[in-house]
DNA sequence: GCCCAGGGATGCG
DNA sequence: CGCATCCATGGG
């Protein structure tokens, strides 16, 4: 990918692996705004403006390393489609979604989104996220900052439920209040297996969202997150009719192996986008 | 009014 | 273990 960077800027020239509406608009990310050829989007306190035509992408942020990271330039998404496009599965949705990126974002922000984004739909999820932040984030020059652990843990099960977190309000509260800022930092190094199971083991966090927080926020690429969509898909590609999503996740786990993450991506992005069942 | 949303917790067998 | 049921809330 041919990449111009510039003391607040990244140029991107080369569109065949990046186009920014497929990768915002994938579910992957809850905290930004597209309009027309620009959006905006924010991750823990920094923001990036994008905007893009024809043959080029513009990234124009304070943070040019931090969102370099984050849409995850560094890798050859070429060679990603080339392997997962011989799966029948998976031929048709990796072209259409020929532009998603894995976005590496940060592990906390992961957390708190996914325990909201448990049996919820988009447009609510990034509300409650929205809200959260211009209650109990830090005013940063014309936007608010994701809230730190510290700020969260001023919340009231109350707020919570005034954020819209409906039922999820009082899962939220236990969490806050137990997690400490050396677990999110343990997290970051342990294996894949021991982030699994402490993420489980926190309230409102099960195996789908743990699986979202080890692949958007840890960079965790050996997991296939299943939802209510995927399992309707999984069901009719395969001719059966199973509930059991830690079977539909083993089995997809297996199939993809190291690609399960971006496989789930294009899944999740070509069918949902589609509206096929 | 009904169904669904990037599911998880709980209880029961 | 596996399985069923319940859970707030807003949009279609």
């Amino acid at each position: 990918m041919k990449i111009d960077l510039q003391f607040n800027k990244i140029i991107i020239y080369d569109l065949s692996d990046f186009n920014v509406e497929q990768t915002l608009n994938c579910g992957q990310i809850f905290r930004y705004t597209i309009n027309g050829n620009s959006a905006v989007v924010n991750s823990l306190n920094k923001q990036a403006h994008l905007s893009w035509d024809d043959d080029k992408i513009v990234i124009t942020t304070k943070d040019v390393n931090y969102f370099y990271n984050f849409f995850d330039l560094d890798r050859d998404y070429s060679s990603i489609k080339h392997q997962l496009a011989k799966d029948k599965f998976l031929k048709k949705a990796v072209n259409y979604g020929y532009g998603i990126r894995i976005i590496n974002n940060d592990a906390f922000e992961m957390l708190i989104s996914f325990i909201i984004s448990a049996n919820n739909n988009i447009a609510r999820i990034k509300k409650s996220i929205e809200y959260l932040c211009t209650r109990f984030g830090n005013y940063c020059d014309g936007y608010y900052a994701f809230p730190t652990l510290d700020a969260l843990k001023l919340a009231s099960v109350q707020d919570f439920r005034t954020a819209g977190l409906g039922y999820r309000a009082e899962q939220m509260f236990d969490t806050v209040q137990k997690l400490t800022y050396n677990d999110i930092e343990n997290l970051k190094n342990m294996d894949a297996g021991a982030q699994f199971k402490f993420l489980v083991s926190l309230k409102g966090v099960g195996e789908k969202v743990a699986n979202c927080i080890m692949l958007f926020g840890l960079g965790v690429k050996n997991v296939f997150p299943v939802d209510t969509w995927i399992n309707k898909v999984y069901n009719n590609l395969t001719h059966t009719n199973t509930k059991d999503r830690k079977k539909i996740t083993a089995e997809l786990v297996s199939r993809y192996g190291n690609l399960s993450g971006y496989a789930q991506q294009y899944f999740f992005y070509y069918y949902r986008d589609n509206k096929i069942k």
